[in-house]
DNA sequence: TTAATATGTGAATTAAAATTCACATAAAGA
DNA sequence: TCTTTATGTGAATTTTAATTCACATATTAA
């Protein structure tokens, strides 16, 4: 027979499964015995360790939350120039995405935008809290003059998403033939010279 | 008995009640059972207008495309100058995604991202088509001179999404708190300073 | 008026997964 | 070593919809 491991492992190695296999095939086509093929269980095993595929599945999105959140904290840790931050914040996320598309499909998923008020709140708290940390930067920005004092911090987070999201989903529906990266530097130009004080120049880079 | 109508009627029927549904329980919460109450048939009814459920689904998509297409034509005939066609297509768009929030919801499930690639593929038509036209708007703009001239037009019309897509996301998590109204007026600002010439003032309106 | 046909009905049938349960066995401590 | 307990297994069971089909009846046109 297999190795018996503890539970906290097997959670994790179920919830690292999952998201792997929404990646490649979507929340719906995330069943408990293609989680229990990959972690190489069997289906009711998966019981063990969660009561019902409705917990597996906010085991995913905690993962998500997780890695969306460690982004904020590397650029943080990596640089104080502020828009040195949100660019390589831009960069790290663009790059998240890339390698987890199940990201995207988990959040915009019928199981979050349907599923118990109580899950859809959380994940609503998670893209909020993002929105936060990148307020927080902004708001440093205005602070510091480097970007045009009539914005409101909170808007700007807004848009920076702007810059990731539609670009992501074309991504998603063209099958990786639109361009995310390059999108996101000519993006990044746009967003630049919206939130930019009005006669700044700039230098590339 | 209930009426017996033909079946393009029908399908038109069909077709609404289902986008209807999915505005207010999302693609997964779809079933047949719940259009021919809708519609006020029963179950195997559906059966006489559509070949399976997959063709309902279709039917749905090639509703938001038309809706979503529409707007460009309005906005078109509405006025000539460049700024403030996009300002309206704008506005239009958020209203388009507040009364049917069906049209998120399906762009995005699961049925489409992870259905025939066929499906997939008019998808990403629709978005590219609604892009493009976007971008002979915006091109217009550039020969004028209202717009940046070291832009790309196909850089701006994804932009331009970007400042609806994060909004609606964070609309439709979080109920309905987040304002996507007023979150659009900021975004065109920021948008607005983004694609003007360097050296432009901003007259408001 | 009467065929012919398209549309509608209700009762099965099918299918795909989640979930449960009785049983087996590895792991860990006394 | 012996016991206990957490994990793992495989065979049911349940659930939920989609789908099919034989039958019924509006509608239309000849």
């Amino acid at each position: 027979m297999i190795q018996k491991l503890g539970t906290e492992i097997r959670k994790q190695q179920i919830a690292q499964a999952a998201l792997s296999l929404v990646s490649s095939q979507g929340l719906k086509g995330l069943s408990i015995a293609g989680i229990a093929r990959e972690v190489g269980l069997v289906p009711s095993a998966i019981y063990r360790h969660f009561k019902n595929k409705e917990e597996v599945i906010d085991a995913i999105l905690d993962l998500i939350r997780e890695r969306l959140l460690a982004n904020v904290e590397v650029v943080t840790a990596e640089t104080g120039d502020v828009l040195e931050r949100l660019r390589r914040l831009l960069r790290l996320h663009i790059q998240l995405i890339r390698d987890n598309q199940g990201i995207l499909r988990a959040v915009f998923s019928e199981e979050v935008m349907n599923g118990s008020p109580e899950r859809k709140a959380r994940v609503c708290n998670t893209v909020e809290t993002y929105l936060r940390a990148v307020a927080e930067i902004v708001r440093r920005g205005l602070e510091e003059g480097v970007i045009r004092a009539d914005l409101e911090a909170d808007s700007v987070s807004v848009a920076f998403l702007g810059m990731i999201q539609p670009a992501a989903i074309l991504w998603h529906l063209s099958e990786g033939r639109f361009d995310l990266t390059s999108h996101a530097e000519r993006a990044w130009e746009i967003f630049l010279g919206g939130i930019l004080p009005k006669n700044t120049t700039i230098e590339p880079g």
